[in-house]
DNA sequence: CTCCAGATTGACTGGTCAGTCAACCGCCTG
DNA sequence: CAGGCGGTTGACTGACCAGTCAATCTGGAG
């Protein structure tokens, strides 16, 4: 016989995904855990059979979200494609990711990324492993002679990343339109911003050959 | 007979200077009133004297700040330079503030400017005017031909700020090195990033004529 | 010297909320 | 049917802390 029957309903996730709403639209230090054992329909004891704090919450949140995020970018570079068409990658899955789920992506950038005293500095680690990743990237494109030499990797990798979470934070904000279709827009126009640079190229000598 | 004799000691600053300590140090939501009050030497009750609550010192250091800001922006634009130099001067000035002064960059990057639910939400029209007149000098950019005209001018205005509040926040989180000699390199390489490009420039027709 | 207004003090209060815990439920096992 | 165990409940507590306020101080004006 099937172990599950009448789906018992993963509580924990329900947990979670109530946690999501609530942190989003209340923001993490605003919302009490008992309006997230409400949202969840579920009695407030109960979030505290799951999750040693409310904290710890917000940290399964952020830590299941950004290593999908560190996977899908290890699996990008891992794909036989050239520098500027990875970055696009990259930029295309974190703007998906915010399109198919702007809460999660908005307590992510909003809780975790930049509270330097908080959740940020607990989860620096897994944070810089993004940067070194797509500073790894631009390393290659450094050496194979398409990206410019004079600008660092870890530079290069920080204004990538730092033009794209502006995008999200113009979303989140409601300063950017957030339509599908500027979803998509956005995503070829960081890559080309930030690539191909915002001014028309003056006359410039071809790369040299590596 | 001069009103001030033994420098009466503008205690309305000292706490103001106090709480940034305080918010840089263990976070506007990890500190207790009392520690802004201890820090600044002062009576708990003097703080209540000069503010209204503990959210008023946090949006009166955001507001002094953003307004030298948005006052350097457009000063900056006022002058006769290339859009390029511009941007190079604003970035300039931004980072200058930083290196000057980390503690309040920090307060502000990290309690306002992403607060969505919070500061931010209450800043926000400060905050898009900064935006806003970086769009209008891109634009301008863009008219006379030296910036593409494929991005839009607010889009790029994100990309552009975007990056350099990240490198703000390498720096805060210790993940790019604090030098001066550093600070001044990343005004040119941040405006090179931006307006250049990551990538050396393929063969490219030069900008129409506009 | 007196009087007043504004500055300064810090003990106290009221409300909030994270986290605890003892009881209860429902299902499975023997 | 008894026993037990993980899941579930929600009232309660203990701590914490923003904000209040009555009292005190200080320095200048008359």
């Amino acid at each position: 016989m099937a172990t599950a029957r009448v789906a018992p309903v993963d509580k924990r996730r329900l947990i979670l995904d109530a946690a999501v709403n609530v942190f989003a639209s209340r923001g993490f230090h605003h919302c009490r855990v008992s309006d997230v054992a409400d949202e969840a329909g579920v009695a407030y004891g109960l979030v505290y059979h799951y999750f040693d704090s409310k904290e710890e919450i917000l940290n399964t949140l952020f830590l299941e979200r950004w290593d999908v995020m560190l996977e899908a970018i290890s699996e990008i570079d891992a794909r036989d494609l050239p520098v500027r068409e990875k970055l696009y990658s990259i930029a295309g899955f974190i703007i998906d990711s915010y399109s198919h789920n702007p809460d999660v992506m908005k307590v992510i950038i909003v809780e975790v990324t930049r509270a330097a005293n908080s959740f940020g500095a607990a989860h620096l680690g897994k944070i810089s492993e993004a940067y070194d990743r797509i500073a790894a990237i631009l390393e290659t494109g450094r050496e194979d002679g398409s990206f410019k030499s004079g600008i660092p990797a870890d530079f290069a990798a920080m204004c990538f990343y730092g033009a794209i979470e502006q995008l999200l934070t113009g979303w989140i904000f409601g300063l950017l339109p957030r339509t599908d279709e500027e979803f998509e827009r956005a995503k070829g126009l960081v890559t080309e911003a930030i690539c191909g640079g915002l001014e028309h190229a003056p006359a410039e000598p071809p790369a040299p050959s590596a």
